[in-house]
DNA sequence: ATACCGACCTGTCAGC
DNA sequence: TGCTGACAGGTCGGTA
């Protein structure tokens, strides 16, 4: 479910409800998919920890984790860097909800973490395609922010590659936090066709693709995401991108530019959005 | 390198 | 009512 723009949204409540607060102790489910870090080594870096800050990195969130002592505290949030980070990817069906110790418990819930202000922090995942993981001084799953990038550097990680357009941009060791809704979002607007080989895209084009790319993310992240399904962010309010979508899950509908119907094709197993008029 | 496919999982919906 | 198959926001690993 969530993309980019979805967990920037669920990042922004997190850092208003749980920065400051500290996990005072930690329950893990018995199914061990959603565990990408053994349970015990989960347990044991978040229990007693405070979170100095919750930040976004690509589609993973992530928490940074400071001592609960008061000059370490002191430091940690000065820097806004833990001493470890609890890092969560929500795959396709994960959500992380904010809720009192006495919500009824969801199913599929794999790991809560109490919290010393009462509330609690529920990692749910139906599908468990989602992974929780703990690390030690920093995360980085390689690739770029779409947002921090500059045009130039943008062409230059996509220029020659013979792979296409679409598949190159849900590779997150290229661009980090584009999943396939905004793909085919972004590709609509720039006016290039899913299959087209990166190769095979001009300079033009690719100054046109960056843009796209980034409103549609900004103006995603503007409506709190795109709920299609069952997407909420980690208050339980839905988004409202889905109601922007040009291409995405349109298939056989009018193109909103000229009216030719909306093709659905398969690209890399993904259902893949376009307007065959509007995109070269 | 690259591209295609299945695997990983559960839930939902359409069609019969 | 209930079965079957297709499909779903993501990623990984194998194979040609």
């Amino acid at each position: 479910m969530p993309e980019l723009p979805e967990v920037e949204t669920i990042v922004r409540v997190l850092e208003q409800r749980v920065v400051r607060d500290r996990v005072e102790s930690v329950w893990i489910g018995s199914r061990p998919q959603p565990l990408k870090s053994p349970a015990a080594a989960i347990a044991r870096t978040l229990e007693g920890k405070r979170i100095v800050d919750v930040h976004r990195t690509g589609k993973y969130i992530v928490f940074e984790l400071g001592p609960s002592g008061h000059a370490e505290r002191k430091r940690s949030s000065k820097t806004g860097k833990g001493t470890a980070q609890w890092v969560v990817h929500l795959g396709m069906t994960g959500r992380i909800v904010i809720c009192s110790p006495g919500a009824e418990l969801a199913k599929h819930t794999h790991l809560i973490a109490r919290l010393a202000s009462g509330r609690e922090l529920r990692f749910v995942d139906p599908r468990m395609f989602g992974r929780v993981s703990v690390h030690a001084g920093g995360f980085d799953p390689g690739g770029v922010e779409p947002l921090e990038i500059s045009e130039r550097s943008f062409v230059e990680l996509f220029r020659g590659r013979k792979t296409p357009i679409k598949s190159a941009l849900l590779n997150q060791k290229l661009v980090r936090g584009v999943g396939n809704i905004y793909a085919d979002e972004s590709l609509f607007r720039a006016g290039i066709r899913p299959r087209r080989r990166a190769a095979a895209v001009t300079r033009q084009e690719f100054g046109s693709l960056y843009r796209s790319v980034r409103a549609v993310l900004r103006e995603a992240i503007k409506l709190g995401g795109s709920s299609v399904s069952d997407y909420v962010d980690a208050d339980g309010e839905e988004g409202l991108f889905q109601m922007r979508h040009r291409v995405y899950a349109r298939e056989g509908e009018p193109c909103l530019v000229c009216g030719t119907a909306i093709r659905r094709v398969v690209l890399a197993g993904r259902s893949s959005h376009f307007c065959p008029k509007c995109q070269k």
